[in-house]
DNA sequence: AGTTGTGAAGCTATTCACAGCG
DNA sequence: CGCTGTGAATAGCTTCACAACT
């Protein structure tokens, strides 16, 4: 009921914002230690991943006290604590449905294994592609659409990611919720709706292309006022 | 640093927090008017795109006042409105580096074409894949990479993608810039570095998967107390 | 001396609630 | 009357600047 818990972990709530960062923090801190660096200081690190040095330190903060002052951080230690924050040292089935070139794309993406994640299932509808053997840090076998459930059963899946057309994302998105998966990564063209107490993310390539035009086309509209 | 400030277009800044959505109500607009929907209140709107009403007319009225009191919006005047904002109603080429299963899920990645993207130029090293031919609006052959500068030159690109592993990207994307490029979408697992006046966003895959899976930890932490 | 950790201030974004208009 | 548009209130996030600590 109540666990007294030695490491403090997060009682007060991380904001969203932090812990979008959090991963980036994680990401530069394996290729400093990967390049045999033992310790950072956030004036540093804040230059590697493109935030200020200020920024950097409240979020550390935010998860405790893993600095030393007058030294910096400790390059594992705090590896080590942003891993355990983000759940990374357990391990996480997902399953993947839709094997089109995005979904290919998705199991041909290396660094899942590495950071916890684990392809339990790839899915799609189509015979053709069913029994297909795809991925990057182990083969798995494609299966057919009908066998979501069971998949998700059998894996104890959590995570489901969608990367179906738009028209189908929405009957994928019910279907993984019925079958007990609480995490959405969506990638289709759609907005999803979802029950509370689930959680969603969308990535729409398109979409992110539009906000790019947008700032694209202020640069211009200047440029015709200067010249 | 005293700007004369005269700009013409956006005289009030659009916040970024409105730019990031307006593709998201954008996408719901044309799938409103395929339904032939001619008019549609914020109330609806907002929901089918998942933010409160509220948040959706402010955002409306910093583009200008494109409601009717009583009634709603037109669903065509807006959607031009919002196409002109975002810069739709213009032809953006762009160049994809990298043509691997994320270079080829883009590529294939219908849509572009009717919000004005047109794919000017597949790169990509491997010898074995230059002179394939790739897309879903029409087919574009892959050229070389050393061929980068002249693509961007002969089609006037603006906007690049990165699709390359993670080493590369860096490289790439100096490349890009002194080529003219001024926007820059990267994909790869890394945070690439670019001089002021140059706009990028950074999709990571394993990143967004990393977010979730802090969610998907705390929705347990809290069971495991309840139990 | 050097760098973290953090209140306080400043800024941006969201929500509220209702006046204004069709 | 119904729905938009928006000032005012609130919440959330970032930056500042310096005390605290090694």
């Amino acid at each position: 009921m109540s666990l007294p818990r030695s490491e403090r972990t997060a009682i007060t709530a991380v904001p969203e914002a932090t812990v979008a960062r959090l991963p980036v923090y994680h990401r530069a801190l394996v290729a400093l230690a990967e390049r045999g660096a033992t310790t950072v200081s956030s004036e540093e690190l804040a230059a590697a991943v493109g935030v200020t040095s200020a920024k950097l330190r409240k979020d550390l903060s935010l998860l405790g006290s893993y600095g030393t002052r007058g030294v910096g951080y400790e390059v594992d230690y705090l590896l080590y604590q942003i891993s355990r924050e983000l759940g990374l040292t357990q391990d996480w089935p997902l399953v993947i449905v839709g094997v089109g070139n995005l979904g290919r794309a998705l199991a041909n993406y290396g660094g899942f294994s590495s950071r916890g994640f684990r392809i339990a299932g790839l899915l799609d509808p189509d015979p053709e592609i069913v029994g297909e053997k795809i991925g990057a840090d182990f083969l798995v076998e494609v299966r057919p659409l009908d066998e979501l459930e069971d998949v998700v059963n059998e894996a104890g899946v959590l995570i489901g990611v969608i990367a179906t057309p738009a028209h189908a994302a929405q009957a994928v998105c019910d279907r993984l919720i019925a079958a007990g998966v609480r995490s959405i990564m969506n990638f289709a063209p759609h907005v999803v709706v979802v029950p509370s107490g689930v959680s969603v993310r969308s990535v729409d390539l398109g979409l992110e292309l539009q906000v790019l035009a947008f700032h694209e086309q202020r640069k211009l509209g200047r440029e015709e006022v200067r010249s």
